[in-house]
DNA sequence: TATTGTTATACTCTATAACTATA
DNA sequence: TATAGTTATAGAGTATAACAATA
């Protein structure tokens, strides 16, 4: 088998591909970091998240979410407090300028996806979006199980 | 819609977690990193290959080639020498020893991977399979086309 | 003049550990 | 003692540019 027909070397390529195609859009026009971008879109849609939640839901760690989380906070597209029924969390919200910011990132960024993903027919879309999700679940599982342990074991 | 459920997300994260649980293979176990490990899937595959047609497949710079193939031939996995129909081009062939490394860190990777994806159906193998070829497909073109001429315009 | 490979440089990202505050 | 957030640090990875050799 050849390396371009190796599972795990065209699922690499094609999302680093893709998420390059992104990156122009809430990177280098918008000036986000991809910790940035998954913040903000994240808080845009709900009225305020903690910081185990964020972490959690961004798949980030925790020191990631600190940093991305200053960053925004400076540029005024976010707030942060301490929580009150755990002092050791934090509560994040987004403020108006946040929002209003995400509404044109994630416009320029669904017009990008809908121009890429629109090169393919809609069975291909189907699979995709169910193969996506089976492998996520296996992915998920496998970390869970035997081998992979080492992320949650610490 | 929600973070989770944003098709670039998703795509992001489960590539992220494929790609990590074959690091753990491949980098921590065998000591190479990302860009060898692709130089050696290539060169062990075939007699030689020269480093136009090697960062070509491999979807590196030349810079990446460069210093990957310097570690391997470091090691002693391959072997590199001045092209002699054009003397700017180099030839890269696999040694024994490299030969040998990678079968071994062939059946570790594809234990690994295949513990991952038995995790899924058959069908939704297969749809994976069908819908990731078909996104490879749309990327490339997308990248070929109109807006992202940016990557290959230089 | 253009292309290839190499080297150099700065920048970003990642992983880990220390430190402070709170529980 | 354990957990959360922050800060610090080192290592790896990425992007760009300069350079020498060759076409």
């Amino acid at each position: 088998m050849q390396l371009e027909t190796f599972f795990p070397y065209r699922l690499a390529v094609v999302a680093e591909s893709f998420s390059r195609a992104l990156i122009e859009v809430y990177g280098h026009e918008f000036g986000l970091s991809r910790e940035e971008w998954r913040l903000l879109f994240l808080l845009a849609e709900e009225p305020e998240v903690d910081s185990l939640a964020l972490a959690r839901r961004t798949t980030l760690d925790k020191v990631q979410v600190s940093r991305a989380a200053q960053r925004l906070e400076d540029k005024g597209f976010i707030t942060r407090d301490v929580a009150a029924h755990d002092r050791r969390l934090r509560v994040y919200r987004c403020t108006a300028a946040g929002r209003k910011l995400f509404q044109r990132v994630r416009v320029a960024v669904d017009e990008r996806t809908r121009s890429i993903l629109d090169e393919m027919s809609a069975a291909d879309r189907k699979a995709l979006d169910r193969g996506l999700n089976a492998l996520l679940e296996a992915v998920t599982a496998f970390q869970a199980g035997p081998g992979g342990g080492s992320l949650q074991t610490k």
